[in-house]
Formats: C-alpha cells, structure tokens, sequence
DNA sequence: GCCAACGTTGGC
DNA sequence: GCCAACGTTGGC
C-alpha cells in the first residue's frame, strides 16, 4: 500500500518532541478512540511520516517530525490492572486497544502554532484546523504534510547566517 | 479554568 | 434504536 501520512496528538504534559528526541522510540498507548485505534491498527505502516502535534499546549501545534517505526499491535497497558490506561474489558487473547512505535525525525526550531495552521493556504481541510476535532490519531495527506514540514523548518535565522 | 464539541453509556 | 446524561478533549 502507499505510503499514508498522519498526525499524532499529544499533551506536553504526558509527553513532547523533546522526549521523543531523547527516547529515539516511544510506543503510542494509551488511545482509547476507536477510529484513532482503527488507523494504527489497521493503516499506519512502518516509515509512515508523522506530524507531531501538541494539544492543550501554549501554543497548541506541530512541533517535529516522526516517523512510524512499528505497526499496529495491542497495547498492552488495557490489561494491566492498576495502569492508567486499563480496561476491564482487555485481554491478551483480545487486546481490544492496539497501539504503533513512532520513531524521531525532527525537533522544529519552533512550534507551527495551530493558528497558523488555520491560516495557511492548502491546510483548509486538514482535520486539525477543523472546530471541535478531536481524533488524536488522524490521517493527512503529503501536500499537507509537505506545507507543515516546510513550515516548521522556516526559522527566522540569524541575521550573521545571511549572506 | 471555562465551556463547546464530541464520544460513549445506558435506560427505556 | 432513540436520546439524555455523562465524561473527555482541547482551544481559548
């Protein structure tokens, strides 16, 4: 299948593009949506490119580059009782929730606030820029993934560097 | 911290 | 299967 492109929420408060950059890898659990679930389940592939995003940050919005590094398989958190993340409901024969491994890309100069992303030209129908969305695991296409990625690697450099 | 939008649960 | 109540998300 081609390659699918997507964007990945997260509260600063649970974790960021900093941790991710010193972990290198992180497993995504934790997501109990289940059309968040369907698309690491049943979609993301290993080297899918994702977009970073910051929730409920200041300002919210992507902050680097990852990449998928393992597809979809459970996430074992669901059975663990006392964890977070448990539901009863969970079983190691059938797992309920699943999860992906994102790997680091890219740490951007600065966050791409969502405002921008609002803004900007070719990210209309981006389901982040859209009220009330709320999927924590979304797809998007290369144009938009492409607008972000150029977006965030756009810093304003010192004026020394200039030639 | 507020609250609108959304997803899920459960009574009927 | 409807829909009110509830819990959660996430921008602001």
């Amino acid at each position: 299948m081609a390659q699918r492109y997507w964007l990945m929420k997260c509260e600063p408060s649970s974790y960021t593009i900093d941790d991710l950059e010193r972990d290198g890898v992180t497993s995504w659990e934790g997501v109990r949506n289940y059309q968040a679930r369907n698309f690491m389940r049943d979609d993301m592939r290993v080297g899918d490119p994702v977009l970073f995003y910051a929730s409920n940050a200041d300002p919210s919005g992507v902050t680097g580059l990852a990449r998928v590094s393992r597809a979809g398989y459970p996430d074992h958190s669901a059975w663990t009782k006392g964890h977070d993340y448990y539901d009863p409901a969970a079983r190691p024969a059938s797992p309920v929730w699943f999860m992906v491994d994102i790997a680091f890309v890219e740490r951007f100069p600065a966050v791409v606030p969502l405002e921008t992303l609002k803004a900007t030209k070719g990210l209309e129908a981006m389901m982040v820029t859209q009220k009330g969305s709320r999927l924590s695991v979304q797809p998007c296409t290369k144009a938009e993934y492409d607008i972000v990625a150029r977006l965030g690697r756009k810093v304003s450099r010192p004026r020394t560097a200039r030639r």
